[in-house]
Order: C-alpha cells, then sequence, then structure tokens
DNA sequence: GGGTGAATGTACATAGGTGTCGAGTAACGT
DNA sequence: ACGTTACTCGACACCTATGTACATTCACCC
C-alpha cells in the first residue's frame, strides 16, 4: 500500500492500484468516502474498469480488512515478542511499534473502528482483534512478575491508551511525543526506564534527539 | 433525547422527533446513517415533512453537533469541579461521570468522533473538546499537588483510557468494570481509594455491590 | 362548525452511486 | 504481424438520496 507495485505491467490499473487509491480514501475519508466511482476519477481511469479487477465494492472492502490485520494487529503482538533485557525496554518496544511510522497503522486502525460502527462484520473482527491484542500485552507484562490482576489493568491501560491517543488523530511531532515517554512508561510498569535504554529507544525510531531542538 | 417530547402536541412530527431519530440513527450507525429517507421511514412520516422542521440536512447534523457538547464535555468539566475531600474521591467523580449513563455519552462521542473523519468542522470542534476536557483534568490534578508535567502526563492517561475505552465500544457490565476501578485509580493518582471512597462511589453510579455477584 | 395556520403528502427535478453488457483497444508471446 | 489475452470504456438500467413547489389535511380556537 502507498507504494507502487512491485511487478510493473503496461497497463494503467491493477488490482493494486485500486487498492491503494481505496486505502487512501478509507484512511482520510472513512468507509464512506471509499466508492468506486470518486475512486476512478482520482485514477483517471473509467470507473467500469474496476470490475475487471474486483467483483464489486464488497470485494474491495473485505481486502481493505485484510490489509488492517497486517498493518495493526500482527506489528503488535511482533513486537510484544522482541527482544528485551528489563520490563522497561520490553515495554519500549512496544511503543516503538506504536510510534514508528511503517508499524502500527494508526490512521487505518482508526478508519477501522470508525467502519464497524455500520458493519458487524467489521465489528466482530475488530473485537476479536482488541482481546487478542490484550491478552498478549497481559503475558507480556505477567512474564515481568506481574499478578493475572494487575497485568489486566496494566495491559488495559496501555492498550487504551494507544487507541485512545489514536482515536483523538492527533499528529504530534515524534519530539513532544517523546518527552512523554518515561513518564508513560512508569505508569505503565512501575519501572523508569534508565537513559541507555530511551537511547536505544530513540535509536530504534529513527529520533535523533541532540538534532532536535 | 430518547425521551419524549415534553410538549405534546396532537401532530405526528415533531423537531423533536426527528431529532430524536437522527440521534438514534448516529449513535448506532454513525453520520452516514442520519439520512432523511432513512428517518421518515422510521417515523411512518412523509420524508418531505423533515423539511417543515429543519431548513435541510445540514441544520439537522448542526443540532446533533450542538447536542453532543452539552451530552459530553459538559458533564465532565462539571465532574472535575464537583466537591472531593480527598484526590481519590475527585478522581472517582470523575470515574463516575464516564460510568453514570446519562452523564458523559460515549457512544454519541464516539460517532462523533467518527463522523470528524469526514467533516473538517467537526474535526476542529473535536479537536478544541479535547483541549478543553484534557486542560480541566490537569488543572484538577495540579489542585492536588501534583507537578504540571505529572499532572500532564497523568490527565492525558486518564482521557485517553476513557477516550480509548469508548473507543473499543466495549459494554462490560458494571459489576465487570468495577472490579478496575481501584486499579486505575492507583495508576492514575498514585493513591489507593478508601473502602468508604469506593462505597460513595458504587452509591453514586446507582450500584449495589451486595445485590451482585 | 368554520377559518387559519401548522403539519403532511404527492409529484417533479436533479444528482451520484452501483453493477452489467458488449464493443473496442492496448500489450504481449510467438 | 498477428492473434490472443488483458484491460478499458460508453451506454444502459436501476436505486437511493436530496430539495422544491404546490396541494391537501388535520388540529385547534373562536
Amino acid at each position: 500500500m502507498s507504494k507502487k507495485s512491485v511487478t510493473e505491467t503496461g497497463w494503467r490499473g491493477s488490482r493494486e492500484g485500486w487498492l491503494d487509491a481505496a486505502y487512501d480514501a478509507l484512511i482520510d475519508g472513512g468507509v464512506e468516502a471509499v466508492k468506486i466511482m470518486p475512486l476512478a476519477n482520482r485514477l483517471k481511469l473509467s470507473r467500469t474498469s474496476f470490475y475487471w479487477f474486483f467483483k464489486d465494492r464488497e470485494e474491495l472492502l473485505s481486502a481493505l480488512a485484510d490489509h488492517w490485520a497486517t498493518r495493526t494487529t500482527e506489528p503488535l503482538i511482533a513486537a510484544t515478542k522482541a527482544y528485551a533485557d528489563t520490563e522497561a525496554e520490553a515495554m519500549l518496544n512496544v511503543l516503538t511499534c506504536f510510534l514508528t511510522p511503517g508499524a502500527f497503522d494508526d490512521r487505518l486502525e482508526f478508519a477501522v473502528r470508525s467502519w464497524a460502527l455500520q458493519d458487524d462484520a467489521i465489528m466482530q473482527r475488530l473485537q476479536a482483534a482488541d482481546v487478542e491484542r490484550l491478552d498478549t500485552l497481559t503475558q507480556l507484562l505477567m512474564s515481568w512478575g506481574h499478578s493475572r490482576e494487575d497485568a489486566d489493568v496494566r495491559a488495559r491501560t496501555i492498550y487504551l491508551v494507544q487507541i485512545g491517543y489514536i482515536s483523538m488523530q492527533v499528529r504530534e511531532d515524534t519530539a513532544t511525543r517523546l518527552t512523554r515517554i518515561p513518564g508513560y512508561v512508569e505508569i505503565y510498569t512501575g519501572k523508569v526506564p534508565q537513559p541507555h535504554e530511551m537511547a536505544r529507544f530513540c535509536a530504534n525510531i529513527g529520533f535523533d534527539p541532540d538534532a532536535a531542538g
């Protein structure tokens, strides 16, 4: 998504092309913006060409929903399984996933949450994803010695803060957001991240604290 | 909203009636569900009657947006100003607002957040509301002795958890949710709520812990 | 019980969306 | 260069929505 299709053919349209355009429409206008006619205009293609690549609009939406899973739940699960020496570092791994553009796709996540309001099938998938993500976080915390109850409340806090953040649709710059990270880590885990842990975190998200103000 | 209009006339339709129906449609289908034709069907009224009460669909949507402010931001601000003996109690006042059906209207809040995706004017109002709400919470925490920075991170955590909760669109029963409250209060404020404070909290939200399992 | 205005309904004009069919055209392999 | 396949497009049929103009009817007050 949002990159050119790998197999360059001489044809103007492609499944990928329509999917890309649909993705763009979805993240900045919601499902209702994913309409074949407007997409065709944007692509400078006849709208009926669409039907060569997709059976109907439903199939396009379903492809978008699949894409959503790979761009949100999957990276998060991966982040909880990443190597860490300390609990603070483990938590920073999770935050890295949320903060790195290209890892957890937050705009897509929000668009899908809104979509769920009008579509029961999406709602089902969404709630399953919420359970799965919360479980993984709870497991992570328990593996660092938290009791089941404590891990549960903390996992919820971490996850809900992130979902809340996404729902606020704020686009803060990395530097601003970074200043709050140590505070969050402490609230989430009860442990303060060490300077060298923060340094690695900054490196991971591709941020140079010396370069910025 | 969602209650009969006070001034009962002999007429079938009314501004209130259309507004109620629009509200229902909004909270369970998003803005896109707020369409005059479907509302008319639901009300068993000719769709053109609508135009006697409202200039056009825009005016209806604008009325819904106004309603949103009074059903969300206003109760929250009020809750932060309620009397409290301790910080834990002050926090419970805020949580009461979020938990009491009829105080902070969370389904409406979510619908409006989704709406903002397709409408810049709504986005503006929403972000202004976010700032106002976060400010109030920060002030509350500072009045209980937290530093500006600490109050800021904590206010965000409280608010974001709530927005996240709303965005998850979970409908947990009160008992389940209640078990997590002391944990949240501790994470938010660093202080554990006393039994008598929890007792008052339960009373305020109209929950009898002895009656439930 | 009849007039008046508030509320409702019918008919029309317009706009934008979906999906199908069949004819046309560009790209590619041989 | 030529046929085949992959793709594109225009025309058609249909649906759902909005909003206007005008006729009608109902509720209420005297």
